[in-house]
DNA sequence: ATCCTGTCAC
DNA sequence: GTGACCGGAT
């Protein structure tokens, strides 16, 4: 539908397949099972990946079964995960932990419907879980993904968090069954090139077509 | 001050 | 449909 409205985003998605962001050193990439991709993206909520990345084994060998995160001390947990921030959520993860066990046995969900029912598991953690931990090609549509979809075509996000409507339904164009674009790449792009604060348009393979870059540099012309 | 692989509660 | 959220980095 949308695609003949944006036909370079097609094109930047397999231009993008083909440059390798990769970023293999991430400990849930390293050694993948359902259980650590479940871990590392409910840390992950709302949390920078690197720090994430510095604490993420010694959490993970300390909780090394999902049981294990159930039978968790809480205030033990709470104070292990300090460094991450929003302490709120670590009382999700046990419920969640807990939740896997009694009604899954101890299997981390692999459909949507199922993950969703999970505490604390929302859109975007239900659709990590399947693209990582059960190898699903869907497009995972975090901020970071929005903000670069945002950016390239020059739709707004709008002052709401989400995004736009407009904006969720161009994400199918992204899909590595549609242009051949992994999750992995889509997600460290626009991590660590279309990043939020200062992106990396000269190292952006993009910015030909990109509405944001345009803008910028219209922008710094003025001056 | 603003931002971060969002989600829950209001 | 909106706001709050813990802490650390820019």
């Amino acid at each position: 539908m949308s695609a003949e409205k944006f036909p370079y985003l097609l094109k930047a998605g397999a231009e993008l397949s083909k440059h390798r962001i990769a970023e293999t050193e991430l400990p849930w990439r390293k050694y993948r099972t359902p259980y650590r991709i479940f871990l590392a993206e409910m840390l992950l909520v709302r949390t920078r990946t690197d720090i994430v990345a510095n604490h993420f084994e010694k959490i993970a060998s300390k909780y090394p079964t999902i049981e294990a995160l159930a039978l968790a001390d809480e205030s033990e947990l709470r104070e292990v995960l300090r460094p991450l921030g929003l302490s709120k959520r670590f009382p999700y993860l046990i419920k969640a932990a807990r939740y896997i066990c009694d009604n899954h046995n101890g299997e981390i969900p692999a459909d949507f419907e199922s993950l969703l029912k999970v505490p604390g598991i929302g859109k975007y953690t239900a659709t990590a879980i399947l693209i990582f931990a059960y190898g699903q090609k869907l497009v995972p549509a975090d901020v970071n993904v929005l903000r670069f979809v945002s950016r390239f075509t020059g739709l707004e996000m709008g002052h709401v968090t989400k995004g736009s409507r407009e904006l969720w339904n161009l994400l199918p164009l992204l899909s590595e069954a549609n242009v051949g674009l992994s999750a992995e790449n889509l997600l460290d792009f626009t991590r660590l090139i279309c990043r939020a604060r200062k992106p990396k348009c000269n190292a952006c393979p993009l910015s030909a077509h990109c509405s944001y870059f345009k803008h910028v540099l219209s922008e710094q012309d003025g001056r």
